[in-house]
DNA sequence: GCTGGAAGTTACAGACCGGTAACACCCTAG
DNA sequence: CTAGGGTGTTACCGGTCTGTAACTTCCAGC
């Protein structure tokens, strides 16, 4: 019906990922654990039996999202070995189709709008993941032979996810149609230096 | 009590400004209209009798959030009077200052996180508003000659959406830190050139 | 074929949600 | 003094939420 999940995996990964797709279309507030089972063709219990709780579930979505974009990073380094530059460039290549393809942004910064609590367990785990990316593009650019690399790399961080938000708000063609360019001439800009 | 709002101001008044904060600290969905009524010091009867919805008051105080914030731009207008330059670093200042203050970033932008249906009678209100303060952006960078205006205003709404959202995620020590700086060294880019 | 564990089913608890009805009150304008 | 509108109070409706209990069914490994 509503699947578009593998209806022979077992019930854990249908869950997972239709929580994650759903958590992303829908927000994590906008989604009950009934709707989740149920469009992952199993039933509550057997979530329970194996997310000891909805925020535990929230948890392990967040990860595995990170570890989704994790493995688009390796395709850089596969495409282009050893020249940081070009992976750069594919970064912004990247970010940009994905910009095009979806509208709903980042799934850790969106549940970090909506997880208002201070003391939500997933808040940590959202700071977490969102550091261990900063750190990966500050590498990148610094490999890259780029003098203030962490400079250049938070900049085109607040750019992506200034895109990614502007796009909820006012759609593809506000500012954010203008990334590539924005993200392109600061890299530019930053290399002569 | 949980107040902090006017007591001798009406009921209507008090709900608003109560629901704005509410909003805006705890997230719309994570805030009921008992808990609004009751920190504005009255109750849902009352609430009900001045707005036709939860929906509804969402969008006004929507409405009221963009007012404050065109009053800050009457601010650069009156500190700095015909100077468009001025009023554009001033822009930048005050930006920085809000994001020192405070860490729930842009109402718009969060109540778009939050409210993914797509007909949902707030979307088209928070598209409105924001692309208002979008041509408002444009219009500023303009009437200070500057070439690309458009360019300029939508990098820096990237920048400034982008680190209201990032303080969400990881907190004001994160790429956020360094929006002033950003911003200053974008617009000075673009008045050489 | 038997058995044990994973999965499905049904029902429910307890809380909260947005929204409404009916009625009592108070305060001000005439 | 009185009339009436704005306000407060209480109780309620139907729905949804997370989470649990008790029980049945299915299926793979022996």
């Amino acid at each position: 019906m509503t699947d578009g999940v593998a209806e022979r995996s077992r019930p854990r990964d249908r869950i997972l990922e239709t929580a994650q797709d759903m958590f992303h279309k829908h927000g994590i507030k906008g989604v009950g654990v009934d709707a989740i089972t149920e469009a992952a063709g199993t039933n509550k219990m057997t979530l329970y039996r194996h997310f000891e709780s909805k925020d535990e579930l929230i948890i392990e979505c967040l990860r595995a999202t990170a570890a989704k974009a994790s493995r688009i990073w390796d395709e850089f380094e596969a495409k282009h070995p050893g020249d940081k530059l070009a992976q750069l460039h594919a970064w912004v290549q990247k970010a940009s189709e994905l910009l095009s393809a979806d509208s709903r942004g980042c799934d850790m910064a969106n549940a970090a709008v909506e997880l208002t609590e201070t003391d939500h367990p997933a808040r940590r785990v959202i700071k977490e993941l969102k550091e261990a990316q900063r750190e990966k593009l500050v590498a990148l650019c610094r490999d890259a032979g780029i003098g203030q690399a962490e400079l250049l790399a938070d900049t085109l961080s607040l750019l992506l996810e200034g895109a990614r938000v502007s796009m909820q708000s006012v759609g593809a063609e506000g500012p954010s149609a203008q990334f590539v360019r924005m993200a392109e001439s600061l890299i530019a800009s930053f290399r002569a230096r």
